[in-house]
RNA sequence: UCCUUCUUAGCUCAGCUGGUUAGAGCACAUGACUGUUAAUCAUGGGGUCCUAGGUUCAAGCCCUAGAGAGGGAGCCA
């Protein structure tokens, strides 16, 4: 058999069907056919269309589709035609079939049907040769190119934040403990804690939960700076929004106060579902009927009022609603769900920190779009936030800001931060944090500090978003939960 | 971690008030069919009813414990 150049069945799909000889290469979707004549149903990744392939069985024999199951591997050389079919335009007809690898129907665990999310996420393995899962992926890589190329357009210089953290002081939850000692005999001090300068480096360290102090650090030379990287929590969360090992995108900008931040982040995330929307209109097409198919199964109360790509496109095309904290409390007091007992925290008062239901109403019930809430008391907040000025004691905000998504919650959490040397001195004593370890971020106050401002932006969120799809774990190829780290 | 629901064929699920040999659709195999689009039609094989105890003449069904999963909550991105 002669050597032909292969062809990606994306490329092939745009071409025209000219009778002339290809070789594509890709895994079965599904068979059928008559006596005559078999249709091989074949998907190579690069695009969420199959190729229909042709073959004639009586020209080829009745053997040469025998092992073409759901899941083989085949190389096929054929002609590319037009098609007599309605599904697609152009195919292949067969001239050989080569399977490269077979895939016994009686024990390969995907079928040319509907499988659950639960079934597929068991099966992570064999998960990227479903649609659904393979249109993720492409969405996944397209999102995270883009997020390069707008900090690229904007001048932002990516910054690669550490993955092992000596800092235990970023105060975002529990950690993962990265040691080399010995688990069953670790060495102890005298006093029978565990003895850390033995480790590795000689001290203990973790995985990091943000790259946010080390961007601030670049922030302070580089002017803007975004870090893209994998960050752990080791908090034992069982929901559909959260994940042990997660991406996160965090820039952190010199000369940024609290308005420019918002600002950026609504640019950003319309930024990204544009770029979205134009590149990946198939896959986006695909999700949408998906979606509608599944609204139009749920009671009319339950079923959300735009398709997915409507609501992409709403997004892109209006301003989030920005609303301060102590403007959403006056909002929620106000709210008919407040004067009829609705919510399940039904005492709204100002210092609370707002319940996921309440977010969930401002978002979904009041004002039906993205909302960026500001300006948090100080005593919910962290303590790198910068406070707000010239307030009544007892009611001191800082300038955080929180955007919050439909369906989603909160898909960024940012701050300007507090440049004062004294004042978040002052803090840090108030709040008993380990002076030692966070030196060198004070220092960044000390000399030559500067206004600045950043957020944190959860990659699998956003593509939660994107794709409509319904729990985290289905965004992510292998996604680390709670007593699941499997493949 | 808390609340709640669930676990029956390869997959999705039904299984009545506890009663004899546990069902369906899809998938798979075989056959029919000259171009199908989740092809169609016919026939067939396929079960540790999550695990371990218990109650009962009798348990897929009731009780206890455990494991895993879904949904909701908390923590957050």
């Amino acid at each position: 058999m002669q050597k032909m150049k292969r062809i990606k069945i994306a490329e092939l799909i745009k071409g025209q069907a000219d009778g002339s000889t290809v070789n594509v290469k890709g895994w079965v979707r599904t068979k059928r056919g008559s006596k005559g004549v078999a249709f091989i149903q074949l998907n190579d990744g690069s695009s969420i269309n199959d190729l229909q392939i042709v073959v004639d069985l009586d020209k080829l024999g009745e053997d040469c589709v025998k092992l073409a199951h759901t899941g083989a591997c085949l190389s096929i050389i054929g002609k590319t035609v037009a098609s007599q079919g309605t599904g697609q335009s152009i195919e292949i007809q067969a001239d050989s079939i080569e399977v490269l690898g077979g895939a016994d129907p009686e024990k390969y665990p995907m079928q040319p049907k509907a499988h659950s999310m639960e079934f597929l996420r068991e099966n992570a393995h064999f998960r990227p040769r479903t649609k659904t899962f393979s249109t993720v992926l492409r969405l996944r890589h397209g999102l995270a190119f883009a997020i390069h190329k707008f900090f690229h357009e904007k001048g932002f210089y990516y910054l690669h934040s550490p993955i092992i953290t000596g800092s235990d002081a970023e105060g975002a939850g529990e950690m993962f403990r990265v040691t080399t000692l010995d688990a069953r005999k670790p060495p102890l001090t005298e006093t029978g804690e565990v003895d850390f300068s033995q480790d590795f480096f000689g001290k203990s360290t973790n995985l990091t939960v943000s790259g946010q102090l080390e961007g601030e650090i670049a922030a302070m030379a580089m002017g803007e700076i975004y870090t893209f990287g994998p960050t752990f929590r080791a908090e034992n969360s069982n929901t559909a929004r959260h994940l042990a090992e997660f991406w996160m995108i965090e820039p952190e900008m010199a000369f940024y106060e609290l308005e420019d931040n918002m600002a950026l982040a609504q640019e950003f995330i319309q930024y990204l579902i544009r770029f979205a929307l134009a590149n990946y209109p198939d896959d986006l097409k695909f999700l949408d009927e998906k979606l509608a198919k599944e609204e139009s199964q749920k009671k009319a109360e339950e079923r959300s009022e735009m398709g997915l790509i409507e609501k992409l496109k709403f997004v892109v095309e209006n301003d989030f609603k920005k609303l301060s904290y102590t403007e959403a409390i006056e909002v929620l007091k106000n709210s008919n769900y407040h004067k009829k007992g609705k919510f399940q925290y039904n005492e709204i008062k100002w210092g609370m920190d707002l319940q996921s239901e309440h977010e969930r109403y401002l978002v979904e019930k009041e004002f039906k779009q993205p909302v960026i809430l500001f300006n948090y008391p100080k005593n919910i907040k962290s303590f790198y936030m910068k406070q707000n000025e010239n307030e009544e004691v007892g009611k001191e905000t800082v300038r955080a800001m929180d955007v919050l998504f439909p369906g989603i919650g909160e898909m960024i959490g940012g701050s300007q931060r507090e440049e004062s040397y004294e004042k978040l001195l002052k803090v840090v004593t108030e709040k008993k944090m380990p002076l030692d370890s966070l030196w060198w971020y004070l220092d960044l106050r000390k000399f030559g500090t500067a206004p600045h401002a950043g957020f944190g932006l959860g990659f699998e969120r956003l593509i939660m978003f994107v794709t409509g799809m319904s729990n985290i774990r289905d965004v992510i190829p292998f996604p680390r939960t709670p007593k699941n780290a499997e493949f």
